[in-house]
DNA sequence: GCCAACGTTGGC
DNA sequence: GCCAACGTTGGC
């Protein structure tokens, strides 16, 4: 079992985007960075993941997902009128992958970066530290643990 | 909205 | 293979 995190901008998708969708699941797709695609590729099925919200008023960690469903090839790259269209990627040699998240909470309270990066324990995550823009990272369990303590919530 | 930091592209 | 130019991310 594996933990990680996600990035999305909830203007454009948030966590109640995801818990109004049937069953609360989604394809999780558009990513369209190699490390981040491949941290996508490691995930197995029942890895817990954690949603937040960057690029806007407070960003932080806003709730709890898991997959239902490994990679498979992220069929926007091939749509032509997609934004996430890549002429590169084909359905013969995909280049990108995506996952399928369910939404399992949304926490009462967000965790916000600004008290994720008072925490000495977290120092270590590529979301505090400075210039990142990684949008898919792995979680270790101490930090996991530590986060949701943070959340004062039932794990 | 600004802009620093980053990742990618493509000319050479 | 280098690296300048460009486009994007995402905090502030």
């Amino acid at each position: 079992m594996h933990y990680w995190l996600m990035k999305s901008e909830p203007s454009t998708y948030s966590i109640d985007t995801l818990l109004a969708k049937p069953q609360k699941t989604d394809y999780w797709d558009g990513v369209r960075n190699y490390q981040a695609r491949n941290f996508m590729r490691e995930m197995k099925k029942k890895d817990l993941v954690f949603f937040y919200h960057s690029n806007c008023e407070t960003p932080g960690i806003v709730g709890k997902m898991e997959i239902v469903e490994e990679a498979t090839p992220d069929i926007l790259a091939f749509d032509f009128n997609s934004p996430y269209y890549d002429p590169k990627s084909t359905r013969e040699n995909p280049r990108w992958s995506r996952v399928k998240v369910k939404g399992l909470k949304k926490f009462k309270h967000e965790l916000s970066l600004t008290s994720l990066k008072a925490q000495p324990g977290l120092h270590e995550m590529p979301l505090t530290q400075r210039g990142s823009r990684l949008s898919v990272m792995p979680v270790q369990k101490k930090e996991w643990d530590l986060i949701l303590r943070l959340l004062e919530e039932d794990k």
